[in-house]
RNA sequence: GGCGCGUUGGUCAAGGGGUUAAGACGCCUCCCUUUCACGGAGGAAUCACGGGUUCGAAUCCCGUACGUGCUACCA
Protein backbone atom coordinates (compact mmCIF):
# COMPACT_ATOMS: atom_id res chain seq x y z
CA UNK A 1 0.00 0.00 0.00
CA UNK A 2 1.63 3.50 -0.98
CA UNK A 3 1.49 6.21 1.77
CA UNK A 4 -0.23 9.12 1.74
CA UNK A 5 0.68 11.24 4.69
CA UNK A 6 -0.43 14.64 5.47
CA UNK A 7 0.94 17.47 7.69
CA UNK A 8 -1.76 19.76 8.93
CA UNK A 9 -0.74 22.93 10.20
CA UNK A 10 -2.88 25.51 11.74
CA UNK A 11 -2.18 29.02 9.87
CA UNK A 12 -1.49 30.67 13.15
CA UNK A 13 1.82 31.84 12.67
CA UNK A 14 5.52 30.84 10.57
CA UNK A 15 6.77 27.53 11.14
CA UNK A 16 9.01 26.81 13.67
CA UNK A 17 11.33 24.13 14.11
CA UNK A 18 9.16 21.32 15.17
CA UNK A 19 6.62 21.74 12.90
CA UNK A 20 8.94 21.75 10.00
CA UNK A 21 10.95 19.02 11.18
CA UNK A 22 7.04 17.33 11.56
CA UNK A 23 6.38 18.17 7.96
CA UNK A 24 10.32 16.54 7.26
CA UNK A 25 9.57 13.61 8.98
CA UNK A 26 6.09 12.85 7.07
CA UNK A 27 7.98 13.54 3.37
CA UNK A 28 10.94 11.29 4.19
CA UNK A 29 8.52 8.30 5.98
CA UNK A 30 6.52 8.89 2.49
CA UNK A 31 9.13 9.59 -0.19
CA UNK A 32 11.00 6.79 0.79
CA UNK A 33 8.02 4.21 -0.19
CA UNK A 34 6.82 6.19 -3.48
CA UNK A 35 3.85 7.61 -1.19
CA UNK A 36 2.19 11.11 -1.32
CA UNK A 37 3.26 14.24 0.95
CA UNK A 38 0.32 16.18 1.27
CA UNK A 39 -0.33 19.65 3.20
CA UNK A 40 -3.65 20.12 4.88
CA UNK A 41 -4.35 23.63 6.53
CA UNK A 42 -6.41 23.57 9.57
CA UNK A 43 -8.05 26.76 9.68
CA UNK A 44 -10.72 25.64 11.92
CA UNK A 45 -9.83 28.32 13.92
CA UNK A 46 -11.05 31.63 12.42
CA UNK A 47 -9.95 33.71 15.60
CA UNK A 48 -6.45 32.58 15.42
CA UNK A 49 -5.93 33.23 11.64
CA UNK A 50 -3.20 35.03 10.68
CA UNK A 51 -2.70 36.70 7.53
CA UNK A 52 0.35 35.23 5.29
CA UNK A 53 0.53 32.58 7.68
CA UNK A 54 -0.37 30.17 4.65
CA UNK A 55 1.54 31.30 2.19
CA UNK A 56 4.59 31.31 4.64
CA UNK A 57 4.08 27.08 4.95
CA UNK A 58 4.26 26.78 0.92
CA UNK A 59 7.66 29.17 0.69
CA UNK A 60 9.09 27.43 3.80
CA UNK A 61 8.34 23.71 2.66
CA UNK A 62 9.55 24.64 -0.94
CA UNK A 63 12.92 26.38 0.77
CA UNK A 64 13.48 23.12 2.68
CA UNK A 65 13.24 21.28 -0.73
CA UNK A 66 9.62 19.02 0.51
CA UNK A 67 7.17 20.77 -1.63
CA UNK A 68 3.68 18.47 -0.89
CA UNK A 69 1.95 16.63 -3.72
CA UNK A 70 -1.31 18.11 -3.07
CA UNK A 71 -2.11 21.54 -1.20
CA UNK A 72 -4.93 24.23 -1.27
CA UNK A 73 -2.81 25.85 -3.89
CA UNK A 74 -1.66 22.59 -5.76
CA UNK A 75 -5.12 20.92 -5.47
CA UNK A 76 -5.43 17.26 -6.01
CA UNK A 77 -8.01 14.73 -5.84
CA UNK A 78 -9.16 15.03 -2.40
CA UNK A 79 -9.83 18.36 -2.09
CA UNK A 80 -10.79 20.34 -0.29
CA UNK A 81 -7.28 21.01 1.58
CA UNK A 82 -8.57 23.77 3.75
CA UNK A 83 -10.61 22.78 6.62
CA UNK A 84 -12.56 26.03 6.45
CA UNK A 85 -13.91 24.91 3.28
CA UNK A 86 -15.29 21.61 4.36
CA UNK A 87 -16.95 22.93 6.70
CA UNK A 88 -20.72 21.56 5.89
CA UNK A 89 -19.73 18.01 5.85
CA UNK A 90 -18.18 18.54 9.33
CA UNK A 91 -21.95 19.35 10.63
CA UNK A 92 -22.96 16.75 9.06
CA UNK A 93 -21.10 14.18 10.14
CA UNK A 94 -21.80 16.02 13.53
CA UNK A 95 -25.52 15.08 13.01
CA UNK A 96 -24.35 12.02 12.63
CA UNK A 97 -22.99 11.19 15.59
CA UNK A 98 -25.85 12.52 17.84
CA UNK A 99 -28.42 10.33 15.70
CA UNK A 100 -26.53 6.93 16.42
CA UNK A 101 -26.26 8.17 20.19
CA UNK A 102 -22.43 9.19 20.14
CA UNK A 103 -22.80 12.71 20.88
CA UNK A 104 -25.48 15.38 21.67
CA UNK A 105 -26.28 18.97 21.99
CA UNK A 106 -25.10 21.10 24.71
CA UNK A 107 -26.32 24.62 25.44
CA UNK A 108 -24.05 25.37 28.58
CA UNK A 109 -22.43 28.97 28.41
CA UNK A 110 -18.50 29.03 29.15
CA UNK A 111 -19.98 30.83 32.98
CA UNK A 112 -22.53 27.61 33.45
CA UNK A 113 -18.93 25.48 32.63
CA UNK A 114 -16.84 27.10 34.57
CA UNK A 115 -19.18 27.21 37.47
CA UNK A 116 -19.62 23.33 36.82
CA UNK A 117 -15.78 23.16 37.55
CA UNK A 118 -15.68 25.41 40.46
CA UNK A 119 -18.53 22.65 42.09
CA UNK A 120 -16.53 19.60 40.97
CA UNK A 121 -13.77 21.47 42.97
CA UNK A 122 -15.59 22.25 46.25
CA UNK A 123 -16.69 18.36 46.09
CA UNK A 124 -13.14 17.70 45.77
CA UNK A 125 -13.41 15.75 42.56
CA UNK A 126 -9.85 15.52 40.70
CA UNK A 127 -11.43 15.27 37.34
CA UNK A 128 -12.74 18.70 36.70
CA UNK A 129 -14.59 17.82 33.58
CA UNK A 130 -17.40 18.35 31.54
CA UNK A 131 -17.96 14.03 30.95
CA UNK A 132 -19.94 10.98 32.04
CA UNK A 133 -19.62 12.54 35.74
CA UNK A 134 -21.09 15.51 35.49
CA UNK A 135 -23.30 15.66 31.93
CA UNK A 136 -26.58 14.64 33.38
CA UNK A 137 -26.12 18.36 35.45
CA UNK A 138 -25.26 20.05 32.39
CA UNK A 139 -27.80 22.06 29.77
CA UNK A 140 -27.74 19.46 26.89
CA UNK A 141 -29.62 16.93 25.26
CA UNK A 142 -29.48 14.35 27.39
CA UNK A 143 -30.89 16.25 29.94
CA UNK A 144 -33.53 18.35 27.96
CA UNK A 145 -36.54 16.74 26.98
CA UNK A 146 -36.51 16.34 22.67
CA UNK A 147 -38.80 19.34 22.11
CA UNK A 148 -37.13 21.57 24.55
CA UNK A 149 -33.82 20.82 22.82
CA UNK A 150 -35.55 21.34 19.50
CA UNK A 151 -37.00 24.90 20.53
CA UNK A 152 -33.43 25.98 21.72
CA UNK A 153 -32.43 24.94 18.50
CA UNK A 154 -34.89 26.56 16.32
CA UNK A 155 -34.47 29.59 18.21
CA UNK A 156 -30.54 30.08 17.24
CA UNK A 157 -29.67 29.44 20.78
CA UNK A 158 -25.83 29.29 20.57
CA UNK A 159 -24.81 25.36 21.49
CA UNK A 160 -21.96 23.01 20.59
CA UNK A 161 -21.89 19.04 19.45
CA UNK A 162 -20.14 17.08 22.45
CA UNK A 163 -18.39 13.69 22.06
CA UNK A 164 -20.44 11.31 24.26
CA UNK A 165 -17.07 9.24 25.80
CA UNK A 166 -18.65 5.79 27.49
CA UNK A 167 -16.08 5.31 30.85
CA UNK A 168 -14.64 2.66 31.68
CA UNK A 169 -13.73 1.44 27.79
CA UNK A 170 -10.04 0.99 27.14
CA UNK A 171 -8.48 1.66 23.92
CA UNK A 172 -5.54 0.50 22.43
CA UNK A 173 -3.47 0.94 19.63
CA UNK A 174 0.11 0.79 18.08
CA UNK A 175 2.06 3.49 18.02
CA UNK A 176 4.64 3.62 15.79
CA UNK A 177 7.09 5.71 17.73
CA UNK A 178 6.18 4.90 21.52
CA UNK A 179 5.03 1.42 21.01
CA UNK A 180 1.61 -0.24 22.49
CA UNK A 181 -0.22 2.27 23.59
CA UNK A 182 -3.33 1.18 26.75
CA UNK A 183 -5.43 4.18 27.47
CA UNK A 184 -8.99 4.34 29.40
CA UNK A 185 -11.83 6.49 28.22
CA UNK A 186 -12.46 7.35 32.36
CA UNK A 187 -10.25 10.55 32.43
CA UNK A 188 -11.72 11.70 29.14
CA UNK A 189 -14.06 14.44 28.78
CA UNK A 190 -17.02 14.82 26.19
CA UNK A 191 -15.08 16.70 23.92
CA UNK A 192 -16.58 19.52 21.63
CA UNK A 193 -16.68 18.33 18.60
CA UNK A 194 -18.50 21.21 16.95
CA UNK A 195 -18.28 24.52 18.06
CA UNK A 196 -20.97 27.18 18.55
CA UNK A 197 -19.72 28.78 15.05
CA UNK A 198 -20.32 25.01 13.12
CA UNK A 199 -17.08 24.54 12.58
CA UNK A 200 -14.97 22.03 13.64
CA UNK A 201 -12.77 21.29 16.77
CA UNK A 202 -9.24 19.60 15.87
CA UNK A 203 -10.98 16.15 16.88
CA UNK A 204 -13.82 16.44 14.56
CA UNK A 205 -11.89 17.91 11.25
CA UNK A 206 -8.48 15.36 11.51
CA UNK A 207 -10.74 11.84 11.65
CA UNK A 208 -13.27 13.74 8.96
CA UNK A 209 -10.34 14.58 7.10
CA UNK A 210 -8.23 12.09 7.02
CA UNK A 211 -10.36 9.53 6.82
CA UNK A 212 -12.11 11.88 3.77
CA UNK A 213 -8.75 12.05 1.90
CA UNK A 214 -7.36 8.32 2.05
CA UNK A 215 -4.80 9.06 4.94
CA UNK A 216 -2.52 5.90 5.77
CA UNK A 217 -0.39 7.19 8.30
CA UNK A 218 -1.34 9.95 10.91
CA UNK A 219 2.05 11.15 12.24
CA UNK A 220 2.16 14.29 14.94
CA UNK A 221 3.59 15.66 17.60
CA UNK A 222 3.92 14.34 21.23
CA UNK A 223 1.02 15.95 22.74
CA UNK A 224 -1.69 14.75 20.58
CA UNK A 225 -1.08 11.93 22.16
CA UNK A 226 -3.65 11.71 24.99
CA UNK A 227 -6.63 12.79 22.83
CA UNK A 228 -5.88 9.57 20.90
CA UNK A 229 -8.61 7.68 22.00
CA UNK A 230 -11.19 10.22 21.03
CA UNK A 231 -10.09 10.04 17.55
CA UNK A 232 -9.99 6.30 17.74
CA UNK A 233 -13.44 6.08 19.18
CA UNK A 234 -14.63 8.50 16.86
CA UNK A 235 -13.57 6.25 13.91
CA UNK A 236 -15.35 3.87 15.65
CA UNK A 237 -18.23 5.78 16.12
CA UNK A 238 -18.13 6.42 12.54
CA UNK A 239 -18.00 2.71 11.62
CA UNK A 240 -14.50 3.41 9.94
CA UNK A 241 -12.42 1.15 12.28
CA UNK A 242 -10.87 -0.82 9.28
CA UNK A 243 -9.76 2.21 7.54
CA UNK A 244 -7.87 3.49 10.47
CA UNK A 245 -4.45 5.41 9.93
CA UNK A 246 -1.61 4.06 11.30
CA UNK A 247 -0.52 6.59 14.46
CA UNK A 248 2.99 8.31 15.38
CA UNK A 249 3.74 10.54 17.70
CA UNK A 250 6.81 12.40 17.65
CA UNK A 251 8.90 13.18 20.26
CA UNK A 252 9.21 17.38 21.20
CA UNK A 253 12.07 19.79 20.64
CA UNK A 254 12.28 21.58 24.14
CA UNK A 255 14.24 24.36 25.20
CA UNK A 256 17.76 24.10 26.27
CA UNK A 257 17.74 26.00 29.05
CA UNK A 258 15.54 23.12 30.39
CA UNK A 259 11.33 23.57 31.42
CA UNK A 260 9.38 23.06 28.72
CA UNK A 261 8.61 22.50 24.66
CA UNK A 262 10.33 24.97 22.39
CA UNK A 263 8.26 27.79 21.93
CA UNK A 264 8.32 30.91 19.16
CA UNK A 265 9.22 33.14 22.11
CA UNK A 266 12.22 31.47 23.17
CA UNK A 267 14.27 32.57 20.17
CA UNK A 268 14.37 36.50 21.19
CA UNK A 269 14.75 35.50 24.58
CA UNK A 270 18.41 32.78 23.85
CA UNK A 271 19.44 34.36 21.02
CA UNK A 272 19.06 31.85 18.39
CA UNK A 273 16.02 31.43 15.63
CA UNK A 274 12.91 29.29 16.25
CA UNK A 275 11.80 30.03 12.79
CA UNK A 276 12.69 28.29 9.12
CA UNK A 277 12.51 31.67 7.65
CA UNK A 278 12.18 35.37 8.26
CA UNK A 279 8.13 35.74 10.29
CA UNK A 280 6.15 39.32 10.70
CA UNK A 281 4.61 38.19 13.78
CA UNK A 282 2.03 40.35 14.77
CA UNK A 283 2.39 40.44 18.16
CA UNK A 284 6.27 39.63 18.79
CA UNK A 285 7.17 41.56 15.56
CA UNK A 286 9.40 40.79 12.50
CA UNK A 287 11.20 38.02 13.49
CA UNK A 288 14.32 36.39 11.47
CA UNK A 289 14.72 32.59 10.32
CA UNK A 290 17.51 29.99 10.41
CA UNK A 291 17.60 31.42 6.45
CA UNK A 292 18.09 35.08 6.85
CA UNK A 293 20.81 33.97 9.69
CA UNK A 294 22.60 31.97 6.79
CA UNK A 295 21.49 28.25 7.04
CA UNK A 296 21.69 26.09 4.11
CA UNK A 297 18.29 24.72 3.77
CA UNK A 298 20.61 21.45 3.24
CA UNK A 299 22.11 22.01 6.58
CA UNK A 300 18.49 23.25 8.16
CA UNK A 301 16.64 20.06 7.21
CA UNK A 302 20.00 18.07 8.32
CA UNK A 303 19.93 19.40 11.86
CA UNK A 304 16.22 18.89 11.96
CA UNK A 305 16.34 15.44 10.75
CA UNK A 306 18.62 13.82 13.46
CA UNK A 307 16.53 15.77 16.11
CA UNK A 308 14.79 12.53 17.37
CA UNK A 309 15.99 10.09 14.67
CA UNK A 310 19.50 8.71 13.50
CA UNK A 311 20.20 6.29 11.91
CA UNK A 312 22.19 4.16 14.47
CA UNK A 313 25.30 4.32 12.16
CA UNK A 314 26.65 7.44 13.86
CA UNK A 315 26.51 9.30 10.62
CA UNK A 316 25.33 12.66 10.71
CA UNK A 317 25.73 14.62 7.81
CA UNK A 318 23.02 13.59 5.30
CA UNK A 319 21.14 14.89 1.93
CA UNK A 320 18.23 14.88 1.37
CA UNK A 321 17.93 12.03 -0.81
CA UNK A 322 20.06 10.15 1.83
CA UNK A 323 17.86 10.69 4.35
CA UNK A 324 14.74 9.54 2.40
CA UNK A 325 16.88 6.25 2.09
CA UNK A 326 17.95 5.93 5.49
CA UNK A 327 14.65 7.30 7.30
CA UNK A 328 13.03 4.59 9.50
CA UNK A 329 10.20 5.49 11.78
CA UNK A 330 11.07 2.85 13.84
CA UNK A 331 13.97 4.53 14.87
CA UNK A 332 12.42 7.78 15.98
CA UNK A 333 12.94 8.35 19.76
CA UNK A 334 10.39 8.19 21.81
CA UNK A 335 11.96 11.18 24.18
CA UNK A 336 12.27 14.53 23.66
CA UNK A 337 15.41 16.61 22.69
CA UNK A 338 16.64 19.92 24.11
CA UNK A 339 17.38 21.72 21.04
CA UNK A 340 21.15 22.66 20.52
CA UNK A 341 22.23 25.85 18.66
CA UNK A 342 26.05 25.11 18.58
CA UNK A 343 25.16 21.97 17.08
CA UNK A 344 22.70 23.50 14.18
CA UNK A 345 25.54 25.34 13.34
CA UNK A 346 27.89 22.85 13.20
CA UNK A 347 25.64 21.20 10.57
CA UNK A 348 25.82 24.44 8.70
CA UNK A 349 29.61 24.66 8.36
CA UNK A 350 29.73 20.81 7.17
CA UNK A 351 27.57 21.60 4.44
CA UNK A 352 29.37 24.81 3.54
CA UNK A 353 32.48 22.73 3.25
CA UNK A 354 30.78 20.27 1.47
CA UNK A 355 29.08 21.72 -1.11
CA UNK A 356 31.14 22.95 -3.99
CA UNK A 357 31.96 26.45 -4.51
CA UNK A 358 29.47 26.61 -7.83
CA UNK A 359 26.94 25.21 -5.34
CA UNK A 360 27.68 27.74 -2.86
CA UNK A 361 27.32 30.41 -5.25
CA UNK A 362 23.79 31.44 -5.23
CA UNK A 363 23.59 31.44 -1.51
CA UNK A 364 26.85 33.81 -1.25
CA UNK A 365 26.64 35.65 -4.84
CA UNK A 366 23.53 38.13 -2.87
CA UNK A 367 25.65 38.94 0.28
CA UNK A 368 28.42 39.77 -2.10
CA UNK A 369 25.99 41.80 -3.90
CA UNK A 370 24.21 43.77 -0.96
CA UNK A 371 27.84 45.10 -0.16
CA UNK A 372 28.17 46.05 -3.67
CA UNK A 373 31.14 44.21 -4.12
CA UNK A 374 32.30 43.51 -8.04
CA UNK A 375 31.52 40.17 -8.46
CA UNK A 376 31.24 40.71 -12.76
CA UNK A 377 34.47 38.07 -12.63
CA UNK A 378 32.69 35.00 -11.62
CA UNK A 379 35.58 32.22 -12.17
CA UNK A 380 37.15 34.73 -9.92
CA UNK A 381 33.81 34.73 -7.08
CA UNK A 382 34.10 31.18 -7.48
CA UNK A 383 37.61 30.88 -6.26
CA UNK A 384 37.35 32.89 -3.65
CA UNK A 385 34.65 30.86 -2.13
CA UNK A 386 35.89 27.63 -2.64
CA UNK A 387 39.36 29.22 -0.65
CA UNK A 388 37.44 30.72 2.09
CA UNK A 389 34.33 28.19 2.52
CA UNK A 390 35.62 25.87 5.36
CA UNK A 391 36.15 29.14 7.75
CA UNK A 392 32.68 29.76 7.37
CA UNK A 393 29.80 28.82 9.45
CA UNK A 394 27.08 30.78 8.56
CA UNK A 395 26.89 32.14 5.39
CA UNK A 396 26.99 36.03 6.66
CA UNK A 397 30.97 34.35 7.06
CA UNK A 398 32.15 34.94 3.60
CA UNK A 399 31.69 38.69 4.20
CA UNK A 400 33.86 38.83 6.97
CA UNK A 401 36.05 36.36 5.26
CA UNK A 402 36.57 37.05 1.67
CA UNK A 403 35.64 40.85 1.98
CA UNK A 404 39.26 41.91 1.67
CA UNK A 405 38.92 40.74 -1.73
CA UNK A 406 36.96 42.96 -2.62
CA UNK A 407 37.65 46.34 -1.14
CA UNK A 408 41.15 47.41 0.23
CA UNK A 409 41.17 46.52 3.67
CA UNK A 410 42.34 48.70 6.79
CA UNK A 411 45.11 47.21 8.15
CA UNK A 412 45.94 46.56 11.60
CA UNK A 413 49.29 47.84 11.75
CA UNK A 414 49.60 47.43 15.86
CA UNK A 415 50.32 43.84 14.54
CA UNK A 416 53.10 44.36 13.09
CA UNK A 417 54.35 47.73 13.86
CA UNK A 418 55.94 45.76 17.22
CA UNK A 419 57.90 44.48 15.17
CA UNK A 420 58.67 46.36 11.75
CA UNK A 421 62.01 47.67 10.92
CA UNK A 422 64.25 49.11 8.19
CA UNK A 423 65.21 45.87 7.45
CA UNK A 424 61.86 44.57 7.25
CA UNK A 425 61.14 47.79 5.40
CA UNK A 426 64.21 47.28 2.69
CA UNK A 427 62.59 43.81 2.26
CA UNK A 428 59.14 44.52 1.24
CA UNK A 429 60.32 47.40 -1.18
CA UNK A 430 62.46 44.85 -3.04
CA UNK A 431 59.66 42.67 -3.17
CA UNK A 432 57.65 45.23 -4.82
CA UNK A 433 60.68 45.60 -7.05
CA UNK A 434 61.30 41.70 -7.96
CA UNK A 435 57.52 40.99 -7.95
CA UNK A 436 57.32 43.82 -10.31
CA UNK A 437 59.24 42.64 -12.89
CA UNK A 438 57.63 39.04 -12.67
CA UNK A 439 56.21 38.63 -16.30
CA UNK A 440 54.01 35.77 -14.66
CA UNK A 441 51.72 35.72 -11.46
CA UNK A 442 51.09 32.53 -10.09
CA UNK A 443 50.92 30.76 -6.42
CA UNK A 444 54.58 28.76 -6.52
CA UNK A 445 56.37 31.10 -8.28
CA UNK A 446 55.05 33.92 -5.29
CA UNK A 447 56.12 31.11 -3.11
CA UNK A 448 59.56 30.46 -4.19
CA UNK A 449 60.41 34.21 -4.78
CA UNK A 450 59.14 35.44 -1.42
CA UNK A 451 60.68 32.42 0.38
CA UNK A 452 64.05 32.43 -1.74
CA UNK A 453 64.66 36.04 -0.91
CA UNK A 454 63.61 35.96 2.45
CA UNK A 455 66.09 33.59 3.21
CA UNK A 456 68.81 35.80 1.43
CA UNK A 457 67.97 38.56 3.53
CA UNK A 458 68.38 36.19 6.72
CA UNK A 459 64.51 36.20 7.73
CA UNK A 460 63.04 33.41 8.81
CA UNK A 461 59.69 33.06 6.36
CA UNK A 462 57.51 33.82 9.84
CA UNK A 463 59.16 37.03 9.79
CA UNK A 464 58.07 38.42 6.89
CA UNK A 465 55.48 36.46 6.24
CA UNK A 466 53.11 37.04 8.72
CA UNK A 467 53.40 40.65 7.97
CA UNK A 468 52.95 40.46 4.35
CA UNK A 469 49.45 38.43 5.11
CA UNK A 470 48.36 41.41 7.10
CA UNK A 471 49.30 44.07 4.58
CA UNK A 472 47.31 41.89 2.41
CA UNK A 473 44.03 41.11 4.54
CA UNK A 474 44.05 43.68 7.04
CA UNK A 475 44.56 40.95 9.96
CA UNK A 476 45.46 37.84 10.83
CA UNK A 477 43.20 35.27 9.07
CA UNK A 478 42.58 34.35 5.76
CA UNK A 479 43.86 31.81 3.49
CA UNK A 480 47.60 30.82 2.60
CA UNK A 481 49.14 34.49 1.54
CA UNK A 482 50.32 33.38 -2.07
CA UNK A 483 46.80 32.25 -3.04
CA UNK A 484 45.65 35.44 -1.58
CA UNK A 485 48.04 37.60 -3.61
CA UNK A 486 47.50 35.52 -6.69
CA UNK A 487 43.74 35.96 -7.01
CA UNK A 488 44.35 40.03 -5.97
CA UNK A 489 46.87 40.39 -9.13
CA UNK A 490 50.09 41.99 -9.53
CA UNK A 491 48.75 45.47 -9.26
CA UNK A 492 46.75 45.65 -6.21
CA UNK A 493 49.01 43.28 -4.64
CA UNK A 494 51.89 45.54 -4.97
CA UNK A 495 49.56 48.57 -3.68
CA UNK A 496 48.73 47.02 -0.97
CA UNK A 497 52.41 46.57 0.08
CA UNK A 498 53.32 49.80 -1.10
CA UNK A 499 50.10 51.54 0.80
CA UNK A 500 50.77 49.24 4.13
CA UNK A 501 54.30 50.66 4.05
CA UNK A 502 53.63 53.59 3.78
CA UNK A 503 50.56 53.67 6.65
CA UNK A 504 53.38 52.22 8.89
CA UNK A 505 56.10 54.82 8.74
CA UNK A 506 53.40 57.02 9.14
CA UNK A 507 52.54 55.75 12.88
CA UNK A 508 56.17 54.75 13.59
CA UNK A 509 56.74 58.00 12.44
CA UNK A 510 56.05 60.25 15.68
C1' G B 1 -4.66 17.19 41.37
C1' G B 2 -5.77 13.34 37.39
C1' C B 3 -4.02 10.80 33.07
C1' G B 4 -0.08 9.85 29.38
C1' C B 5 5.04 9.81 27.82
C1' G B 6 10.05 9.82 29.12
C1' U B 7 15.10 9.53 32.04
C1' U B 8 22.95 6.84 29.11
C1' G B 9 28.64 12.70 29.98
C1' G B 10 26.95 20.18 29.79
C1' U B 11 24.05 18.88 24.95
C1' C B 12 22.67 15.26 20.87
C1' A B 13 23.20 10.10 21.20
C1' A B 14 24.80 4.27 20.01
C1' G B 15 23.85 0.23 22.61
C1' G B 16 17.95 -3.94 24.09
C1' G B 17 21.39 -9.43 29.79
C1' G B 18 28.28 -10.65 29.67
C1' U B 19 31.46 -4.25 25.71
C1' U B 20 37.67 -1.21 28.07
C1' A B 21 29.70 2.05 27.80
C1' A B 22 30.53 3.85 20.34
C1' G B 23 30.26 8.46 17.97
C1' A B 24 29.03 13.83 17.46
C1' C B 25 28.61 19.03 19.40
C1' G B 26 30.80 22.17 22.92
C1' C B 27 35.07 22.65 26.26
C1' C B 28 40.46 21.75 27.42
C1' U B 29 45.73 20.00 25.95
C1' C B 30 48.97 18.93 22.04
C1' C B 31 50.51 18.29 16.65
C1' C B 32 50.16 20.39 11.72
C1' U B 33 49.81 25.36 9.48
C1' U B 34 55.41 30.64 11.45
C1' U B 35 47.67 33.67 10.66
C1' C B 36 42.77 31.94 11.24
C1' A B 37 40.32 27.72 9.71
C1' C B 38 40.64 22.65 8.01
C1' G B 39 42.93 18.08 9.44
C1' G B 40 45.18 14.86 13.22
C1' A B 41 46.31 12.89 18.53
C1' G B 42 44.60 13.08 23.44
C1' G B 43 41.36 14.54 28.16
C1' A B 44 36.80 14.30 30.99
C1' A B 45 30.10 8.96 32.31
C1' U B 46 30.46 3.90 37.90
C1' C B 47 24.10 4.61 32.21
C1' A B 48 18.37 9.32 37.88
C1' C B 49 17.76 6.63 42.65
C1' G B 50 16.00 2.23 45.51
C1' G B 51 14.51 -2.61 45.41
C1' G B 52 14.04 -7.14 42.87
C1' U B 53 14.86 -11.24 38.67
C1' U B 54 19.66 -13.49 37.12
C1' C B 55 25.87 -16.77 37.74
C1' G B 56 25.77 -11.82 35.53
C1' A B 57 21.67 -5.68 34.36
C1' A B 58 22.76 0.62 31.20
C1' U B 59 19.98 -3.40 29.11
C1' C B 60 14.11 -7.25 32.18
C1' C B 61 10.27 -6.18 36.44
C1' C B 62 8.36 -3.00 40.48
C1' G B 63 8.58 1.48 43.24
C1' U B 64 10.41 6.52 44.06
C1' A B 65 12.28 10.99 42.23
C1' C B 66 12.73 14.22 38.41
C1' G B 67 11.45 16.06 33.52
C1' U B 68 7.73 16.73 29.99
C1' G B 69 2.81 16.68 27.59
C1' C B 70 -2.52 16.76 27.95
C1' U B 71 -6.45 18.00 31.12
C1' A B 72 -10.21 24.99 26.14
C1' C B 73 -16.21 26.05 21.82
C1' C B 74 -6.59 26.31 20.44
C1' A B 75 -4.44 23.43 17.39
Amino acid sequence: MVPRVRFAPSPTGGLHLGGVRTALFNYLFTKKQGGQFILRVEDTDQTRYVEGAEDYIYDCLDWCRIPPDESPKKGGPYAPYRQSERKPQYKAFAEKLIQSGHAYYAFDTPEEIEALRQKLREEGRDNLQYGHQSRMRMKNSLTLTPEKTKHLIEQGVPHVVRLKVEPAQTVRFTDLVKGEMEMTTDSVDDKVLLKADEMPTYHLAVVVDDHAMKITHTFRGEEWLPSTPVHILLYKYFGWENEMPQFAHFPLILKPDGNGKLSKRDGERLGFPVFAMEWNDPKLGKVLGFRELGFLPEAFVNMLALLGWNDGSGKEVFSLDELVNAFDINRVHSHGAKFDYEKAKWFNHEWIKKLTAAELMPSVLPLYEKEKYNVDDRKKVEEIISLVKERCTLLPDFIEQSGFFFTRPKVQIDLISEKWTNEKEEFFNSIIEKWEQMNSWEHDLLESSFKDFAREQKFKTGEVLFPLRVLLVGGKFGPGVFDIARILGKEETLGRIHSGIRVLNDALGE
